[in-house]
RNA sequence: GGCGGGGUAGCUCAGGUGGUUAGAGCGUCGGAUUCAUAACCCGAAGGUCACGGGUUCAACUCCCGUCCCCGCUACCA
């Protein structure tokens, strides 16, 4: 069923998911989506098909305003850093994106516009009004993120309007208490604003029908399966626009300040980096987009899963013209030893480094993110294993199966590829095996298994070591030339065929094999050919495709992440202080040790238990969020701090009288927080 | 808690409409070899296929339950 769809299809369009541009992109973005998409353009642009590889910068959205305010730039300011530094890396990197565009580009706003603008004159959009804080000093409707306030869970005094970054919790911005405008530092006002709703509700019958009774065998089971779980749950009307003056502004009059919000013009992005490049080379962009005949697949991480299979779909199916995506091929996460990548905490290893700190060595990257990708579940990426990788598959089974023939040929035939005589059954079963790996490697790539195309071009290099060991030429030269002769060509063959195949996947290693072997690029086909290569050509001096990467520069990369998680450690033991309160402020808090009496879970809950505590005045019911740390068993009987007089509140249904205080450190752990003596319960405290 | 994904050799992963000795690469050990970047090649050891039930002549593969990891989501007074 997923087989015969791809025969009519006459092109591909193929988009990576734009990387946003307030940092530089690491590993988990490159094992995730770049580099899996990177491959599956190269192999059909290599078989010859007709295929664009689409991508740019999503330079929108309230954390690049934020950004920009905390560096004092403009938000164009910091999109043009990121952007030029994202842009180079990959160039130098070796993703061979057709198109690498911006959102900030003009193009993109007509088109984003455009698009919006369609959905309106339809009707598809549905307009509602409501209440949101508005500045007005600087005139202007805030952001959850431009509301800082006290957070109603932990009193928190710097908590944002989306979440409380103390304790975790997310907010919405009416939830707090005391809000303030990060702009002018004002109490912001409610104001009625208009806004216009995506009824992603309406689309439900279509979704269902096109995934989940379509896509149901060719679509990844993590993909499917979350769609499945949106769809199920139902899906609610989703705004698209914004109050706010960084984006894409509404193409409605009487509407300042208004945007598209960012998920709905990022995806758009897309569609017009395509027709930048379009217009660049003189190319018609509407066939790559809404020609039935074109395949459209998105390259993506799972974070992105509903945006690409639910949103944009729907968005493209309401506007009426454009294609569906035919696959949405997601990544699991990439994990950097042992713990998650994390921007903010510097945990990663950052492309624009590595390229300095390894030059030359992009394929070695390349083809260990290729062969650890998370592509069924989160992966972890080591540098142990990375230089594993390098040492004892890249060099010693590739390279050195490349040098060996390579050595040979010259030390034998002087250079010149020697002609075929008597061919023996060990020599026409490695052709035989040989012609294969165009088939066998597109076939996985066909069905987005990358880790299984490339050891499918491992194996390769493996047929030619076993026949060069087997065969043992340097063995024969002195009593049978001649043998030696076919056994070189047809180790060279093999070689040739490496350099051709390994393109998509180590650009830089088959440019520089065709270059030592005297080829031109080759189509896909043409690799497993058993005459690439004719008697008589003459081959370049060989240089070793690949070194040893050595303990060293393995362990300059440990110490490096050491530090960092050293830095981290040492940032986060010290929390800021909160503001200065006053003695009487202090006073309110009636303070108590208690002894925990009966510990329960709450049911249908992860965090919370339900606890009988003696407080001494009295026995009180008390639900804490600690079930993830603490067993309900070992409770009873333990000793803490409660306060006492604070407004009883309903959690689950349970009504609780007072809190519980524990210490947590910065990796979450709780500690309880008690006397050491064994003081009577109800002592207060002060 | 709900939903989704995953739990298979030391490590990274394949696998199957249920059916002979559960596979690969790397690592380890042994052998062979010297053309090659101490690489290649051959061989071996290594797994109660998370756990407990059930269906079946037969389950790692199907069903039910439990546990663990990841994501989304609810919950942290």
């Amino acid at each position: 069923m997923s087989n015969s769809s791809q025969k009519k299809y006459k092109r591909t369009t193929i988009t990576a998911a734009l990387p946003y541009a307030n940092g530089p992109i690491h590993i988990g973005h490159l094992a995730g989506v770049y580099i899996p998409a990177d491959i599956y353009a190269r192999y059909l642009r290599q078989k010859g098909e007709e295929v664009i590889y689409i991508c740019g910068s999503d330079e929108h959205g309230v954390p690049i305003t934020i950004k920009a305010r905390k560096e004092g730039k403009t938000p164009q300011q910091v999109v043009d850093k990121y952007h030029d530094l994202i842009k180079k890396s990959f160039e130098e990197f070796g993703i061979a994106f057709d198109h690498y565009s911006r959102t900030s580009a003009r193009i993109h706003h007509e088109t984003a516009s455009a698009f919006f603008k369609t959905l309106y004159d339809k009707g598809v959009l549905v307009e509602k009004e409501s209440e949101q804080y508005y500045d007005e000093e600087n005139k202007q409707f805030l952001a959850d993120r431009y509301i800082t306030g006290t957070c109603p869970h932990c009193g928190y005094e710097q908590a944002y309007g989306d979440q409380c970054e103390n304790c975790g919790t997310s907010l919405s911005p009416n939830e707090l208490i005391n809000p303030k405008s990060v702009l002018s530092g004002n109490p912001p006002v409610k104001k009625n604003t208009r806004h216009w709703y995506l009824p992603l509700d309406h689309y439900e019958p279509m979704l269902r029908k096109w995934i989940l009774e379509g896509h149901k065998h060719d679509w990844k089971p993590n993909v499917y399966g979350q769609c499945k779980s949106w769809i199920d749950q139902g899906l609610l009307p989703r705004a698209v626009t914004r109050d706010l003056d960084w984006g894409v502004k509404l193409p409605l009059e009487g509407f300042d300040g208004k945007v598209l919000y960012v998920w709905f013009d990022a995806p758009i992005g897309y569609i017009s980096s395509t027709r930048e490049w379009a217009e660049a080379t003189g190319r018609d962009w509407e066939k790559y987009w809404k020609s039935p005949d074109t395949k459209l697949v998105h390259f993506i991480g799972k974070d992105n899963i509903v945006f690409h299979c639910i949103i944009f779909p729907t968005m493209l199916h309401t506007e009426g013209s454009y294609i569906l995506p035919d696959n949405v091929p997601s990544n699991e996460f990439l994990n950097l030893e042992g713990n998650k990548i994390s921007t903010s905490r510097n945990w990663a290893v950052w492309l624009h480094e590595y390229l300095k700190e390894f030059p030359g060595k992009q394929d070695v990257l390349r083809y260990v993110l290729c062969a650890a990708a998370p592509e069924t579940k989160d992966n972890d990426f080591t540098w142990k294993d990375f230089q594993a990788r390098n040492n004892n598959e890249l060099l010693a089974v590739f390279g050195n199966f490349v040098n060996r023939t390579l050595v040979l040929t010259h030390k034998y035939f002087d250079g010149r590829v020697p002609a075929k005589g008597q061919i023996t059954g060990k020599d026409a079963q490695t052709l035989e095996q040989l012609a294969q790996f165009p088939e066998t490697i597109g076939k996985s790539l066909e069905h987005y298994r990358f880790r299984e195309a490339l050891s499918g071009l491992m194996n390769l290099a493996r047929v030619g070591n076993r026949y060069l060991t087997e065969e043992e030429p340097w063995k024969l030269f002195k009593t049978d030339p001649e043998r030696v002769q076919t056994i070189l060509n047809v180790c060279l063959q093999v070689c040739a065929s490496l350099a051709v195949l390994s393109e998509p996947f180590l650009p830089h290693t088959s440019g520089k094999l065709l270059k030592m072997l005297g080829m031109k690029p080759c189509k896909w086909h043409d690799g497993g050919r058993s005459n690439l290569l004719e008697s008589g050509h003459a081959i370049n001096k060989p240089e070793l495709l690949f070194e040893r990467i050595e303990e060293d520069a393995i362990q300059a990369q440990i110490e490096k992440l050491r530090v960092t998680l050293n830095n981290n450690s040492a940032g986060e033991a010290a929390k800021p202080l909160k503001e200065t309160i006053t003695f009487d402020d202090f006073t309110k808090l009636d303070l108590r040790t208690a002894t925990i009496l009966e510990a329960e879970k709450v049911p249908k809950t992860k965090k919370l238990l339900k606890l009988l505590v003696d407080t001494g005045v009295d026995k009180r019911t008390v639900v804490a969020g600690i079930a993830e740390h603490f067993n309900c068993d070992k409770l009873p009987g333990r000793k803490a701090v409660i306060l006492a007089n604070l407004a009883p509140r309903k959690i689950k249904g349970i009504e609780s009288h007072g809190m519980l205080l524990m210490a947590e450190n910065h990796d979450g752990a709780l500690t309880f927080i008690a006397a050491e003596e064994n003081f009577d319960n109800g002592s207060s405290i002060s």
